[in-house]
DNA sequence: TGTTAGCACTCTTTTTCTTTGAGTGCTAAT
DNA sequence: ATTAGCACTCAAAGAAAAAGAGTGCTAACA
């Protein structure tokens, strides 16, 4: 490379950084002067004013007035996170902290997740979302329904990943033990093995066909058992600490609002939208909502495939060059918790 | 009483009622013009003019500045809430809107006051709260173990009120046959008619001495039924539509927030101290956390004692003439449907 | 005696104008 | 290539002026 002139040479480039860094911090435009004040910046604020000015045309910086410092572009916090800032590495303390926050008591997988996300609410102050392994993964183990007082019948279901789910039916006639036994012995016949995804009305209603008239009773049943199969999907996304962003006045109320009214689109649409392990979704990405937000979003992954995703919702203004190792962390350490456990414990 | 000079006599309390009307509706202090431009008020600006000041020398009224229109004191709220306001009678039309937010197929009374709320929190703009039925006035019914995997079991308690928690609990061996039903003809002798409110540590601490040590293996299990009754427990009281009071500008968000962490506390608190039937608490009332707020509570019964309550959380600046009829018509009609069930079917 | 028109007065709100100061871009010197 | 110097720009802060909403009081009136 050298040789050819280089439109973004290194002291440009620490000078980018430092700008981003800085408004990072402060959320105020930067000047020469300032960057000109830091100790591994060794040129006159002069010298920075006219670099400024190319990272300005190239695209990385723009000015909010004429007698403003810069702020950095969609493209300069591009370029910053891919290329400029240096991650910091995770102590051993940060590490031990991030193995606390995990929840490794817990019996399945999305109970396991679902810490992770919390704790990383409080950990950046800033919401989080998880989408869970739960539906992809798990398949009906178990359906059993039991009676609970006049005409009223609990219906249970358990999926392979160890989540449960029950549901009150309230049914028009008392069932006979006969009836109950016949359901039971029904659904481990033909729903033990299908997969939450698959489980929809049609399945039902084929079942019901199959089943015949002699227990038509039972139809009511069935529903139940296909509403339980959608509360399995719905669970799908989480959200945690969303009121976080309610106290970051770089983010628009109103908006905020409208996120957390459907949210759950939203965060489906976002997460489907990343392609990488690690990615940080900000401006055109997500299809998004909240006008100067970003968010970072790192896939966990089971037998090679993506599970579920761990992320973070914030202001652009993020601290990334520590957020993204704890995320990465936390995702790594949970796809190695879900795995191991498979080989050895078929727990998760 | 005629002959003895009245202090609020007839007009002055028409014009209360109408600066009150005005306020909530504008939120703005009223002036005296604005109130003589009123229909059914026929003196003139300089008449009104004397009375406000003799209001606001009586405590119901108060000035933010020598400018400004008046605004309600709380005793001018209190006065207005208690004997001013003309309480819309519901029309047909009303009744019929508010017995479709109830949702009559649910199967338990919680479900049923929950949808209730939910409605309630839609048709208001207001956060609202109920403080559930069930503890009170639940026993346990049903305690059962299943197994769902290799050492993973699921706890399932079931209640007279027809609520239902599972709990997935992890034990370090299988257990036997024998020993599961052991535990369930266990539970069923112990617990079952027992109130959750009674069921603690100390319960199962007498429960787990008293099984021997044989079956000591079964201990983790009653630990997770305790859990769950306290699960139970702990959803006593349930907030919804709180991200409404986040529009109201008039709410102070930092307030609103600290609200929201610690809801179960506050709102507890609240609800213990309101005593009639139904009541409005502000100012000073319910050591209260939000500025400016206002809340009305409106208590559900059932056999004639207090089972539960149904209360809308907002600004001061309520139309308390529309909202106080409809929490009077729901928890009216709660009432009876958890009453009546109680007869005819056992249900709720 | 209760009501009301008239008016001076108060105090917030809005508007307008001025000042300040951070930060720039350009030029010329190093 | 870098930098000191300087004129210029523009938002933000402050000061001053004007507007306006509303009051309380007095005196007149029915």
């Amino acid at each position: 490379m050298s040789g050819v002139i280089e439109l973004l040479d290194e002291r440009k480039r620490r000078i980018l950084a430092a700008i981003v860094d800085s408004y990072i911090i402060t959320g105020e435009p930067v000047g020469s002067k300032t960057i000109a004040s830091l100790p591994d910046i060794r040129v006159s604020p002069a010298t920075i004013r006219n670099d400024m000015a190319m990272l300005e045309q190239l695209g990385y910086l723009e000015q909010p007035h004429t007698s403003a410092g810069r702020i950095p572009t969609y493209a300069g916090y591009r370029l910053y996170i891919d290329e400029l800032m240096n991650a910091k590495t995770l102590s051993d303390e940060d590490k031990k902290m991030l193995d606390e926050c995990l929840d490794v008591d817990v019996p399945t997988a999305d109970a396991l997740i679902e810490s992770a996300s919390k704790a990383l609410a409080e950990l950046t102050h800033c919401a989080t979302v998880v989408k869970n392994v739960a539906p992809k993964f798990s398949v009906i183990t178990k359906v059993e329904v039991i009676p609970t007082g006049r005409r009223m019948y609990v219906l249970l279901m358990v999926t392979s990943s160890g989540n449960i789910k029950n549901k009150v039916c309230r049914l028009e006639f008392d069932l006979t033990n006969e009836q109950m036994e016949f359901f039971t012995k029904y659904m481990a016949e033909n729903l033990q093995g299908v997969s939450i995804d698959q489980l929809d009305e049609s399945v039902i209603e084929r079942l019901v066909a199959a089943m015949g008239t002699y227990m038509v009773t039972l139809a009511p049943l069935l529903q139940g058992v296909c509403e339980l199969a959608e509360g399995f999907r719905d669970n799908e996304i989480k959200v945690a600490g969303e009121k976080n962003l309610l106290a970051r006045q770089d983010l628009n109320t109103t908006q905020l609002m409208r996120f957390f009214e459907n949210k759950n689109e939203v965060v489906k649409n976002m997460l489907d939208d990343s392609f990488g392990d690690l990615q940080v979704l900000f401006g055109e990405d997500g299809g998004f909502v909240i006008e100067n937000s970003s968010v970072i979003v790192s896939k966990i992954k089971k037998g090679g495939k993506t599970a579920g995703s761990l992320g973070v919702i914030g202001p652009m203004r993020l601290d990334y060059a520590k957020i993204i190792p704890y995320i990465e962390y936390l995702t790594d350490r949970i796809t190695n918790l879900i795995s191991e456990d498979d080989d050895e414990d078929d727990i998760f």
